[in-house]
DNA sequence: AGTTTTTTCAAACAAGCGTTTTAATTTCTG
DNA sequence: CAGAAATTAAAACGCTTGTTTGAAAAAACT
């Protein structure tokens, strides 16, 4: 299992590979229940066991995808939002600019490759509505690290808001952008054809407008209790 | 099978509605393929074979429960929109009203049972976000036609902005709609316990101000293409 | 080279699935 | 009340699921 010189774990076989991939695409498509060990290994080329004998078990090798996939999308939001920060180390963020490094990395992983194209959006969207018990898990420990980053930054954006009230209108906002990438697929017919599913570009800029306006209006709107 | 003297189709029997309440909660916590026959006849109390006895197999036990279950809030909807209209026959709709309309009565529906509160707005979201085909098709039939009375109605408001951005706004108000929706559940994990789960007013009361603003804002917006 | 480790492969396992069957029971009807 | 119809109940049907096994093949290493 150990490669060469390096002591790093890296199996270096393509196998392991197409597995992930084939895993993600029929993740992305059928959801967890719908994905089997036997779908994974055809859609892969791959031995039905090879899946067992690569990551262990179902669950294992879903989150191992999983980690592989939406770990870059958060190293990302992280970048673009310390370069913002960094770039004007004194001034407050507007909620644009928050935002934005929320958002616009999706659409960045989106566009990178093709073959995800109508799949990244799904698959992130997927992990939040999954009902499996150990993808809530993974789910929690993966986002509410930086759903606190950004209630954080917001509350630094807006002091004069409560906090309360800032958790309620990032929620909303989250909620949204995964609403608009599950729904994504959809667009086509939603739309009688009007807008394209493979305008992805056109999508994430409205989105990011769209949840700024609704929170930015929203937190300075008087609402009861 | 037939009743009495009435010749509805009219089963009477409480073991009828016992199963297609047990396959709403069950559906809205594990999804379709989560959901077996099994602990549907368990949660609800009946024989295995009940459930294919009165509704012929799962996919029609499905669909049954999920007509009964969104039926009503559309007419609300309809409703709503209507009683607007006329209380005011010669001027346009404003933004609120008509997404008030659409919110509103899932707001309803959702506090009007204590039972169901914290299962409608995950059922509702799931139809949205199930893998399932045939539940696909169900969805297209039961909203493509509302989502076009919409799209109209805003057009109708918005007579300055094309049909095709209205599309683009639209479709991410519904989105953030059922993202809310879907995401109801997590709100306390997600808040650290700041905002309550049984808050459902204050939710549905906040996400109408958050897509009124985020619509109204956005077509104004100038983007590219 | 030979030997050890890693990876593939076909076959089988028990468990759970939706559905069907057949008989017992309840409920309605005349 | 008797007979018919509707409903419940228990058991079994094939089929698919995730996982395991043990041998064959490939790759890696000294």
């Amino acid at each position: 299992m150990i490669s060469t010189a390096t002591d790093s774990i890296k199996p270096k076989v393509a196998t392991r590979k197409r597995l992930i991939d084939a895993t993600a695409r029929l993740f992305a498509e059928h959801g967890y229940n719908g994905l089997t060990m036997r779908s994974v290994a055809q859609e892969a080329n791959a031995n039905l066991a090879a899946a067992n004998y690569h990551f262990g078990s179902k669950d294992a090798m879903v989150l191992e995808m999983l980690r592989e996939r939406i770990q870059p999308i958060n190293t990302r939001r992280m970048e673009l939002l310390n370069q913002a920060k960094s770039s004007n180390p004194d001034a407050q963020l507007s909620t644009f600019t928050i935002f934005h490094s929320l958002i616009y990395p999706i659409g960045e992983e989106i566009s990178k490759s093709v073959k995800l194209r109508s799949t990244l959006a799904q698959l992130v969207a997927r992990t939040f509505t999954e009902p499996v018990k150990f993808i809530e898990r993974m789910h929690h420990k993966f986002f509410s690290q930086i759903a606190e980053i950004y209630h954080r930054e917001l509350c630094l954006s807006h002091p004069q808001i409560p906090s309360k009230e800032i958790y309620w209108h990032l929620h909303l906002a989250v909620s949204s952008m995964l609403g608009a990438l599950a729904q994504h697929r959809r667009l086509h017919d939603f739309t009688q054809g009007k807008c394209k599913e493979n305008e992805v570009a056109p999508l994430i800029e409205r989105l990011i407008y769209f949840v700024t306006n609704g929170f930015e209006q929203g937190i300075n709107h008087k609402f009861e209790q």
